[in-house]
DNA sequence: CGGACATGAGTAT
DNA sequence: TACTCCTGTCCGT
């Protein structure tokens, strides 16, 4: 679940059910049990996402820093009937509706986080300091990002996913947009073209805002969808319509060339040879050019 | 039932 | 580069 989308979505979801509202803070697990404690009965001003960070906002500049990690969930339920009692190891559980609001009773279950913090206004203002611009905020400057990605000779699907170059992209994202714009992942940051960058953040912008809208990842063109290719919609897991995520070994929507996988620094990495031709250096891409070498297709 | 794995990231070596 | 944490799901025995 957790790319910038999911926790864009969470900071949305959760405003719209607790803001202005007294909360029952409760700490189910018991790990999170003194924060809790000390929280109850506090007023929520709402929530906010910074990349893959979110911030619940309560009375008096205190903010729970909430960090899902890979396997984390934050379920929002609104206008319940009844609140039931917790299942698992739920770490957080906020709860609202002893009032008159018309919201109804409301209540939100933290599981499986990587981070569950008490923080103050300098604490987060140091956190969301440290992370490049999220391409779901509008005060996001991707010309900063640009500026790491154009002197770096890391893998560009390496700094995609690197929170302090660009905030909110993760491995679906990463995977999709490379495809999109049929850049291979190894390819070296200082060897992008400021015009493929710009057409790379303006596409981030829109799929995630998108991912925000429909709570999933779809990255395919209206073009490539099973609909209009005559082929099975996607059976598995996660949902989205997506063109090389997770589909190792499986034909390229496109051109129909086996989708490859990888290790990209610990993570895998997706892609498709024909769409995606290994990056050659300039020299020999004009020296294969000059010998008249067609270009393309290198598996 | 055990183990592998997952849309993540900090820390140690 | 490896290990660590967090939980749920799926797969093989």
């Amino acid at each position: 679940m957790p790319e910038g989308h999911t926790l864009r979505r969470l900071a949305d979801d959760l405003t719209a059910a607790f803001a202005g509202r007294v909360v029952r803070v409760s700490s189910p697990q018991g790990r999170f049990e003194a924060e809790a404690t000390q929280l109850d009965g506090a007023t929520v001003v709402g929530a906010d996402s910074a990349g893959k960070h979110l911030f619940v906002d309560l009375d008096h500049e205190r903010f729970v820093h909430v960090h899902l990690g890979l396997i984390g969930t934050f379920d929002v339920h609104t206008d319940v009937d009844d609140v039931p009692a917790p299942v698992g190891a739920v770490r957080l559980r906020l709860v609202t509706g002893a009032d008159a609001d018309p919201r109804g009773t409301a209540y939100a279950d933290l599981r499986g986080a990587i981070l569950c913090d008490l923080v103050g206004p300098a604490r987060r203002a140091e956190i969301l300091g440290r992370l490049g611009p999220d391409p779901l905020r509008n005060d996001a400057d991707p010309g900063q990002a640009w500026r790491r990605i154009s002197r770096s000779p890391r893998a560009i699907g390496d700094l995609l996913m690197d929170q302090k170059v660009l905030a909110g992209v993760g491995n679906v994202y990463r995977a999709e947009v490379l495809f999109r714009h049929r850049i291979h992942p190894l390819r070296p940051g200082d060897t992008l073209r400021i015009g493929q960058w710009r057409a790379i953040w303006a596409d981030l912008v829109e799929l995630m805002a998108e991912g925000v809208r429909t709570n999933r990842i779809d990255t395919v063109r209206p073009e490539h969808l099973p609909e209009a290719m005559g082929r099975a919609p996607r059976q598995d897991d996660h949902g989205g319509e997506v063109y090389v995520y997770r589909r190792t070994s499986m034909p390229c929507h496109v051109c129909g060339s086996t989708v490859r996988t990888g290790q990209l620094v610990g993570r895998n990495i997706f892609w498709c040879p024909r769409c995606q031709p290994t990056f050659r250096s300039r020299a020999v891409q004009s020296a294969s050019k000059h010998a008249g070498a067609s270009g393309g297709a290198q598996t």
